[in-house]
DNA sequence: GTTCAAAAATGAATATGATTCGATTGCCAC
DNA sequence: GTGGCAATCGAATCATATTCATTTTTGAAC
């Protein structure tokens, strides 16, 4: 129902590829809107839980964190469903926040106990952090930014959590697991 | 031009506001996209001089960054033109990005080499910050975050620059002089 | 198996608003 | 005054999201 992005598509071509008229989709989501955020919610928390996948075995609570934001970031800018979402980041951005929140702001708080991050608002930071990556997403997908920045991108995310930056520096370049596909 | 909102505006109410006929608008802008970016971009400029204009006299190249953030985080979420544009984050985000970035760049680097910062790609971290900004802002407006987070908001930001967790707070916490209107 | 009311689905019609384009106007050089 | 060029106009076009009166399906009751 998302191949090409919710928003590219007509909600005509929506209806046909779904085999229905074009006013049930209507029965089922108030608005355009509102089924482009349903589809980016699944997409975000089918994610959020392929990574939880990985991280289970993980030692360090940081290394959760940093390895969840840098698995999006390469999502974000490799799979094609989710470049064609990207011209809306507000919209992904606040999706991510909710789905993903919860996940990403326990690892946080985790880190935090374990006295490898200094985070005093667990929220505030994953807000920024969303719109930040996402931002970076599309910079990286309009060439405005070369894809091998993603290291540092990650590491500059890092240190909102108050890390410092050599530490920062290596939990970005731990190797990554490589996540389960679809 | 710009009273409402471009986006919510329809063309027709552009145009008659600029007491031309709606086709007219097309010979000055190809789309009512790329109207509403030069209307952004003589914004951010205009608001960009009117930061220099202050910063001008301040010692510490570190603060007349920090001082350009949070004017822009207040403005963001104070001016009713600003409000209306904040739903189009990634649009905003990019043209803060190229027209205040000349500034910020130039300042993030003057900090470093005075050895206030530790910024090795400025650019980089210009355009994470714009874009944590700009969702930091719509966060505020849509009341998802408190408008009394806004000096944590610029020390997470602040944090980004690796001037450490500590300096962050005291920059953010500096008295800022007023900036002129309009 | 038939009947019928409620629920779900349909897609043609509507509404909105961006964009186009042929006609019109204003302007200037000669 | 006149020819021609550029700017301007706004009605017509087009694209799409959304609505809603009608049709179809469902399933409970007999």
């Amino acid at each position: 129902m998302s191949q090409r992005g919710v928003d590219a598509a007509t909600m005509l071509e929506i209806a046909e590829r779904a085999d229905v008229g074009a006013g049930t989709v209507y029965s089922y989501f108030k608005s355009k809107d509102e089924l482009a955020i349903a589809v980016l919610e699944t997409l975000m928390h089918d994610l959020a839980l392929r990574i939880e996948e990985v991280t289970d075995t993980f030692e360090d609570p940081a290394q959760v964190y940093a390895y969840g934001i840098r698995i999006v970031l390469d999502t974000a800018t490799g799979d094609a469903h989710w470049k064609q979402l990207l011209h809306r980041s507000e919209v992904i951005s606040d999706a991510m926040f909710r789905m993903m929140g919860p996940f990403a702001i326990r690892d946080l708080r985790r880190a935090s106990q374990a006295g490898r991050f200094q985070v005093s608002d667990a929220e505030l930071v994953w807000r920024l952090t969303t719109h930040a990556l996402i931002g970076a997403a599309l910079a990286i997908t309009n060439d405005n930014v070369p894809p091998g920045s993603k290291n540092q991108i990650i590491t500059q995310l890092l240190c909102m959590t108050g890390i410092g930056k050599n530490a920062a520096v290596e939990l970005a370049s731990r190797p990554r697991p490589e996540i389960a596909s679809q």
